[in-house]
DNA sequence: GTCTATACTCTGATAGAC
DNA sequence: GTCTATCAGAGTATAGAC
């Protein structure tokens, strides 16, 4: 990511130490396509193009790969975590903006959340870190309703908030596999985004106030059917 | 279900045929705990207290214990499909009835939502089943809340409803993964079934009649957090 | 119906030459 | 950094006696 810029010349050899990089590139594709259970490193290797024994000189096991791809993603969500609502809070359309790119960021690392508990189960050194990504989101996202309403783009009961919150993560989660299984979506791709988008905001939408639901969620174009 | 009470006399011996079904429920229980990738045939042999050998007499193969499994959850779950919407109509109670059935069945065969996706993949012969009665159940919860609109219950915006019924379906689904995860709750029990229950009526909250706030969903007491 | 013994395959992983 | 073996273990499944 900022590892890119920092390589010296040398633009002869089109591998130049960036194998690592490849096999985590086209691994990310593989484990998003199937689950990391159905992806065998024979199958990594080969779609990279180098032997088996190559692959585990670069991930001495299979896990760490996984762990590797979860670094990233960490690294990416959390920029987005910490850098919390977007900067000019008057302007509604920033909010669905936010919204965008988390939503992303868990489409590009889809496979870590096909099954969050499997992945847990397989990897228990993942459990703690995310746990605590979950729950910065969580709190990312409530800050960000939170001043939703303080801007009066919207209007919530104290009482339904926290349902709402988590029904927030579990359509932001799980949109997908919806469309893919109801739908009968094969492969999604980033034009499906708009949908999921669309599903979470309409979370909002019985209590969006007249003026926020103009302007709020443009970017998304909300009526938007799936490109089936 | 209904076998029970069909067996003859001869109450002596403690297996009288029933291995078969002995073996599935166990099945069952060790599916919902980790996925069936995770659970061996040996395991469930071991657990059954018979050897593998036997197992195999039983089930050929370990897909045929998913497919029998998914045929006992097809059976509950058309049952109540069919069953379509409560017999009486004006009753508001039985809406949240309803709804706490079909949970309970889910609740039940949990396994099978873990990833439906990697179900799919893995028995291809249950795309179709899956495929149809998730469109069954889609169908039947449409028609579920047309008629609350119809009574007057509810009031929803007829561009909003096809978003509504997806998330109902989502929410439904995977508020289990949300609530182990994010809350920490590591063996999920009944107890929790609330909860869950509670999430999908929140969908559906902000559009309640006055009237009705106060006589839906009574039985599963919306205010109620999580026994965590 | 149940058990013992065994076959076969897939897969993650290692050792060591180049 | 990359390749050629090669291994050990797990897991599904079968054959055949009882």
């Amino acid at each position: 990511m900022m590892i890119e810029s920092a390589m010296g010349g040398a633009m002869g050899g089109p591998k130049r130490g960036r194998t690592r990089e490849r096999i985590l590139d086209l691994t990310l594709a593989l484990f998003n396509d199937r689950s990391p259970e159905r992806v065998t490193t024979a199958e990594i290797a080969r779609t990279a193009g180098i032997n088996e024994g190559n692959l585990y000189y670069h991930f001495r096991t299979k896990e760490s790969l996984v762990l590797a791809l979860f670094a990233r993603f960490e690294d990416e969500a959390g920029a987005l975590a910490d850098r919390g609502a977007p900067p000019s809070p008057g302007e509604a359309r920033t909010y669905g903006e936010f919204l965008a790119s988390w939503f992303a960021i868990v489409w590009r690392y889809r496979f870590l959340f096909r099954d969050l508990l499997a992945l847990a189960a397989e990897s228990p050194s993942l459990v703690e870190p995310i746990r605590a990504l979950s729950g910065r989101m969580r709190v990312a996202v409530e800050a960000l309703v939170r001043r939703m309403m303080a801007d009066g783009l919207v209007v919530i009961p104290e009482e339904d908030l926290p349902a709402i919150l988590a029904n927030v993560w579990i359509v932001s989660t799980y949109w997908a596999v919806y469309l893919s299984l109801q739908e009968g979506v094969d492969r999604l791709d980033d034009t499906h985004l708009g949908w999921g988008l669309n599903q979470v905001s309409s979370l909002f939408r019985p209590y969006l106030t007249p003026s926020a639901r103009d302007a709020l969620f443009s970017a998304s174009e909300p009526g938007d059917p799936p490109a089936v």
